[in-house]
DNA sequence: TCGACCATATTCGTCAGATGTATCCCGGCG
DNA sequence: CGCCGGGATACATCTGACGAATATGGTCGA
């Protein structure tokens, strides 16, 4: 194969060199089929691969076009990529995000304002009123860890950590939590975490964010585990 | 759309599920099309996506396979990811490397055999050897710090790392480096960050670590300043 | 003048069928 | 037993067509 790939890249290329910036729109595919010499059905094939990984924006009726290429739409096939692991490589990533999410949370301790600690508290709140819901839990598990690496600034970070801990992986996590009863613990993790951010103790956040990774491995270790011997 | 797109969805969920174990072939493009209710075209649309992402691998002639899944293969989008990413958000992905590749090197030190340090002192050599040539120095760096996460038996954050510093990235700090007259002291931050984890010390190679990416980070720095005065 | 509405052009979404070409597999031959 | 064709299989690419969603520009009425 070697037509449709060149496509890619040759489209790649161009945004990459600044010949096509973000926003701008590209000739309708028969004319971009003639341009790079090769059939309509080539082309769709390139921008559509361009469009799964949100470098291209595909508006039927109106045209295509380059997207903003900011970090949090292309670093998005990060979450896909970390779902179709397989189980024995989720510790690996585990082990990445106990160097990253630490680092993070630190960092936040630094930069975090008072409008997000409050945030964050109404997040934790709410997280201790949804006890009882797994569905809630994991949904508000997801949004208390984002809010803290968002207030970083670095939304590369920010989008980075989001895929390492993808649906899927939270959810094996806190079915371990519920089911080993622990459920009760690690919300209070996240409340010692939010002290250090509120204390804007950088060393204590990282520390006390490790802790929670850590428990969150030991976890998915169960988890995974208990999913291998049923087999 | 919905068509093409729900065959992408249905492909991965087959694949996550554990319907189509890394190594299984796929049926052929026109029955696929007719298991799942749309044309070849779209099949093809949806099968390159997903060869794109490395989850399929199509061999012309034979027929489409299921990747082994591995963390090597589905990360490596980042790279191309981080390829199109701006000038402004690189120094974020900067600050994400100033996180975890003094993590990744400080458990490197705990980690490496001999055999590592022997392969770690010979690129040092070759880099040493190569000091004028551009090309060459951002091979052996590449080298160097793919040998150094690699030893942490870690795939999924080597292949992270390997992502997040792409080869324009390195190219463009190789620039400053060599243009500011400071490629030897950068190498002779390679040979301490070797010396530390000869010594398996943790926290100097950590450390040592730390130093070499924020020296990086700040030529980074130059080199994109210069770069926008130009416009 | 301004805004709502509508017809039309544009553009992507999808399909059908056909041909080229690489690869595999198996049977025949030395 | 090993080498080598030739048919079968499967992807690569092209062509042409029709459907559907959207944008656009003009018209009409308030």
């Amino acid at each position: 194969m070697a037509l449709t790939d060149d496509a890619i890249a040759k489209i790649r290329s161009m945004i990459q060199s600044g010949e096509l910036p973000p926003g701008t729109r590209l000739p309708p595919e028969p004319v971009l089929a003639a341009q790079m010499g090769l059939s309509r059905s080539g082309v769709r094939e390139a921008v559509k691969v361009l469009e799964s990984a949100r470098v291209l924006d595909v508006r039927r009726g109106d045209g295509t076009y380059v997207t903003s290429l900011a970090p949090r739409l292309l670093l998005q096939g990060l979450g896909v990529a970390v779902e179709l692991l397989r189980d024995d490589t989720l510790l690996e990533v585990m082990e990445v995000r106990r160097m990253l999410e630490p680092m993070a949370t630190g960092l936040a301790a630094l930069r975090m304002t008072d409008a997000d600690l409050d945030e964050l508290g109404q997040i934790l709140a709410d997280m201790r009123a949804a006890a009882d819901d797994a569905e809630q839990l994991i949904r508000y598990d997801t949004a208390f860890h984002h809010t803290v690496v968002a207030t970083t600034g670095n939304e590369t970070l920010t989008s980075l950590l989001d895929g390492l801990s993808g649906r899927t992986l939270r959810a094996r996590v806190w079915r371990g939590l519920i089911e080993g009863n622990a459920a009760h613990q690690t919300i209070e993790e996240h409340h010692t975490i939010y002290l250090a951010l509120r204390a804007r103790d950088q060393l204590l956040a990282q520390a006390s964010a490790l802790l929670h990774v850590n428990t969150s491995e030991a976890w998915l270790r169960t988890v995974l585990a208990a999913g291998s011997a049923d087999e």
